[in-house]
DNA sequence: GTTCTTACA
DNA sequence: TGTAAGAA
């Protein structure tokens, strides 16, 4: 298949194809007028690897980890890695979710408006100046 | 019409 | 990463 074709299955631009073949995390072939070409596998590694960067891992660290993926085991660093970065996005997850707990309290407060939360609500809008004053 | 490389924002 | 230019 051309860039395009993967490119609109993976759901990426072309540009961020020819980026990762950069990078050294994806390998094409060519064709005699120079055109890259893929293998219908490529479409899952691609996706693969747009799971990795949205988990946060550096393209280096991606770079690292992908020839696991090509032989199903890991060297003893690569081990040490994917545990690292397991570890990394479990610490993500738990911090994403105390921030939507937090969301979650401003909402139901957003909802239940009480005078302790909302200041607009203790001093009545329609109160005469001087008894502001007084 | 697509893709390629190179380069700039 | 997006986009532009000029060539294939």
């Amino acid at each position: 298949m051309r860039i395009g074709d993967i490119a609109q299955r993976a759901g990426v631009s072309t540009r961020s194809l020819r980026y990762y073949e950069e990078q050294g995390l994806l390998a094409s072939e060519r064709t005699s007028t120079g055109q890259r070409t893929y293998p219908e596998s490529a479409v899952e590694r691609v996706r693969l690897i747009q799971q990795f960067f949205t988990a946060g891992l550096a393209s280096r660290t991606i770079q690292r980890v992908l020839p696991c993926v090509d032989s199903g085991e890991a060297s003893a660093e690569a081990f040490a890695l994917l545990e690292a970065e397991r570890a990394r996005i479990t610490a993500a997850m738990a911090d994403l979710a105390a921030a939507r707990d937090a969301l979650d309290r401003m909402i139901d407060i957003a909802h239940n408006p009480t005078a302790e939360h909302c200041p607009a609500l203790r001093e009545p809008a329609w109160a005469p100046l001087e008894s502001l004053a007084g």
